[in-house]
RNA sequence: GGGCCGUUAGCUCAGUCGGUAGAGCAUCUGACUUUUAAUCAGGUGGUCGUAGGUUCGAUCCCUACACGGCCCA
């Protein structure tokens, strides 16, 4: 050791690098000739209800890798912890059974090395089930010193920047990348269940659709031409049910423009899925279904809890239009008070609602619906019937040309799916795109742009559909109780440091 | 973009009504052959986010900025 024993950031990996420099001298740094027969979990799957007697008789070999969490040196006997990507399995290294050069080496060893075990599976005086080390060596040398070994980390802008970290050192943050995982099969192997097909549609669109939202733009150099970062797969997967594909689905990422909060990243996972020959209402039945054995898949019930709020997705859910719903968290409005545009102003003003002038009746009732009570939808609950002002793409109502057959699903106060019967007309469609220009050059840049292409595809014929998008994200929220998009996504942006 | 809060050792956190900072873990030395947040004894480790200002003196008060969090638009 050298006389400078110190403790700072620098001199701790110091310390790291020169028992690097040792393995490197001894040409065993880095070495790549280990098989692990065995994880974590399995031995514990394996042996957790073994008797002592039987492990001591049966001798059942391991051989086993990962990164060591902690350890305790007792003069000539340790203990330590080995992780790996199943769990944790506690390992017992005697001098006497390793012999004195490996297990001085193994007094070498630092909190975090990547190491490999060979040994038998026994349990502790204290019942702990864990390895009888018979061989021990180091794979990988860790040269930075890991978070604190009880309190884990906790610093949510280094949890973020770090991600490798947090999933080191916090079980929890593991659990949610594996929901997050389950729940993404899932779904694929309910929708191929139901006949769906998956497919890839281009994620840099020469005109951005299937959306209101800011769009990235960037730039195809040999084609010397604007591209946009899709907003939303949609026109893709419909000119895909124009061509036979009559139910489709991807789950892929999107990309908006805009502020970073704990509901939004600038690029997030959707499902989107569209079945022909179906409308809304199939799909308001189909998600309920999904959800409900979703929920029962991962959780073995209907039962889950967000925020301290319970929800039980056995009960059926709560189907309820715009207008009724407008009506039925304000008490005090009766119908007349937001069903013109000059009565509907006037509440607003009295709710607080800002809504400019070029809003129609449709644009200002969402206006009051989201600030007003959307956040109050604990839920599950279908919300439907919304206008046609703010639905360019759903088709209109049969009974209503003011309304969209439309809905949104509401957990907990936060919009999970959004799903219509599609327009399929494509005069209808061209008019309708022709009214979002108008916004846009009014200076709404969330507005559409007219996509003459899928005009074209219309034309040739879109058959009765219904399709819906499912933000994966926000429902691994709901599912993991996270309550930041930031804890369900592994690398969410940030500022640039420094 | 606006408001509020935060930033102290590698990590988790105290603290200073303005007088140059502490603990636990990690790390180092020693003891210990069934520990488990191992234990016991003794050490090391800090530009108190950055830059200015006020002051005899600033980690603490003020201003600006950076990064993060929450709320609002």
């Amino acid at each position: 050791m050298t006389d400078e024993n110190h403790s700072t950031e620098e001199e701790l990996i110091a310390q790291r690098r020169e028992h690097l420099e040792k393995l490197r001298e001894a040409g065993v740094a880095y070495r790549n000739d280990f098989k692990r027969d065995t994880l974590a979990a399995d031995i514990h799957e394996n042996h957790g209800n073994s008797s002592k007697e039987e492990l001591e008789e049966q001798k059942v070999r391991v051989a086993v890798a990962g990164r060591m969490m902690s350890r305790r040196i007792m003069g000539k006997a340790s203990f330590a912890h080995v992780k790996d990507m199943s769990g944790q399995i506690q390992i017992f290294v005697r001098k006497d059974d390793v012999g004195e050069d490996t297990y001085n080496d193994f007094k070498q060893f630092d909190l975090g090395d990547i190491i490999a075990i060979k040994g038998w599976v026994f349990i502790t005086k204290t019942g702990e089930l864990s390895i009888h080390v018979e061989e021990l060596t180091i794979l990988v040398k860790s040269l930075r010193p890991l978070p604190e070994k009880f309190h884990g980390l906790t610093d949510l802008e280094t949890r973020y920047r770090q991600r490798y970290l947090d999933l080191m050192t916090n079980d929890d943050t593991r659990h949610v990348f594996s929901i997050r995982s389950k729940t993404i099969n899932y779904i694929r192997s309910y929708l191929d269940g139901c006949g769906f097909v998956e497919v890839e549609t281009p994620m840099m669109h020469p005109v951005p659709g299937g959306a209101t939202a800011r769009p990235f733009k960037t730039h195809h150099n040999a084609l010397d031409m604007e591209l946009y970062l899709r907003i939303a797969p949609e026109l893709y997967l419909k000119r895909l049910v124009v061509g036979g594909v009559e139910k489709v689905y991807e789950i892929n990422r999107s990309f908006r423009n805009e502020g970073l909060s704990p509901r939004h990243n600038p690029e997030f996972s959707m499902l989107e899925f569209y079945q022909a020959y179906a409308d809304y209402h199939d799909l308001m039945d189909l998600t309920e279904d999904l959800l409900r054995k979703l929920v029962n898949h991962l959780f073995g019930d209907s039962k889950l809890t967000y925020q301290e709020q319970d929800y039980d997705l056995s009960k059926p859910f709560v189907r309820l239009t715009v207008f009724d719903s407008i009506l039925e968290y304000n008490p005090d409005l009766t119908p007349d008070d937001i069903n013109n545009l000059d009565s509907i102003r006037k509440t607003s003003d009295k709710l607080g609602v800002p809504y400019e002038d070029n809003f129609g009746l449709g644009k200002v009732q969402i206006e009051i619906f989201e600030k007003i009570v959307e956040s109050k939808l604990q839920g599950p609950a279908f919300i439907t019937a919304f206008p046609k002002e703010v639905s360019p793409l759903a088709r209109s109502s049969d009974n209503d040309p003011f309304l969209t057959d439309r809905f949104e699903l509401f957990i907990g106060g936060r919009e999970i799916a959004n799903g219509f019967s599609e327009l399929n007309d494509p005069d209808d469609q061209a008019e309708r795109f022709r009214k979002q220009v108008e916004s846009k050059e009014a200076g709404d840049n969330e507005a559409m742009h007219y996509d003459a292409d899928y005009i074209t595809a219309l034309e040739y014929g879109l058959p009765p559909t219904a399709g819906e998008g499912i933000g994966i994200d926000r429902l691994v929220m709901l599912l993991t109780d996270s309550p930041s998009i930031r804890d369900v996504i592994l690398f969410p942006h940030m500022r640039a440091k420094e």
